[in-house]
DNA sequence: TTGATAATGGTTATCGTTTTCAATAAGAAG
DNA sequence: CTTCTTATTGAAAACGATAACCATTATCAA
């Protein structure tokens, strides 16, 4: 049922087969830049195939991240985000907002930021006899819409 | 029924009771540097006081760290840690084993993390116009226990 | 086309955490 | 010390995200 398509390849080396539930999650996950929930996915994905289910999402999402084709955060509020690994922009991290939710990647200062990482990982690993596989930078604030927000409830009250 | 404590007054300058189930949890917290779990807690609270409740637990909890007496921390395996404020040594990070869930504090590099830190923040909340409020940094990796034993699996297939 | 078996989707289970609610206890006032 | 208000408690039930189960369906190699 499923199209030809560019992963089809990828799945099958995998050992996995080309679905049609696979290509809506994919085709879904790599025109956004968005972090969705697995639920925002499943509605998303349910427009156009209203037959999936949300079991399906959630191995779906489970498969193509143990492959490696996207990222998965957890935020404090129990609920995992996912995205799609743009080959390049690799490396990056998360501004979060505490109040809405809201997840701005950045990339900046590369140069810095990998040159600490690097010095980290080599002190942490030898101090504490870890083999370092991955770290995750976050900035926690407040966004511009829910600074306004906010000003506006204390204006009112 | 809850003795006389050195927490007492900040408890009812925050209009909160003081109280033998927050007495109980506060004791342990202050007593370990180990990064607990609400179950953990619950565990070993139980024992000094077997009455109380699991539900108990997480209201004082969540109190105490609404009261910025403790620190949270959600790890992707969807479980929360909770570990006492030591006044000293607050600004640390963390290096968490994937395989066995074991957290190290570490406050190394204190220059070169906070210098890049304020960097990155001035940076973030000018081009991002967000409050920066806090951060995270976690390295994830293979603690020390766990690599011998995928060595030993290894080995024994 | 066929057959082995991976994938699906509906349902149910799990697990951490929250809510509900009647009973109890803290602590200010008398 | 007693009384009264009300915050806190603990048991049970509810909740939400995710995982497991299982009979049915679909993929794809032969």
């Amino acid at each position: 049922m499923p199209g030809p398509h560019k992963w089809r390849k990828r799945f099958q080396g995998h050992g996995s087969r080309w679905t049609a539930p696979r290509e809506a999650v994919l085709e879904l996950l790599s025109r956004t830049s968005l972090h969705m929930s697995a639920k925002d996915i499943y509605s998303a994905v349910h427009r156009i195939y209203p037959n999936i289910g949300l079991t399906t999402i959630y191995r779906t999402l489970d498969l193509i991240y143990r492959m490696g084709i996207i990222d998965k955060i957890v935020l404090s509020d129990g609920q995992a985000r996912y995205q799609f690994k743009s080959g390049k922009q690799n490396d990056h991290h998360h501004l979060i907002c505490t109040e809405c939710g809201k997840i701005i990647d950045y990339s900046e200062f590369e140069k810095e930021e990998s040159e600490f990482i690097k010095k980290a990982e080599r002190r942490l690993s030898e101090e504490h006899q870890f083999i370092i596989m991955d770290h995750k930078i976050e900035f926690l604030g407040i966004c511009t819409k829910c600074q306004l927000k906010k000003n506006m409830k204390n204006e009112g009250s």
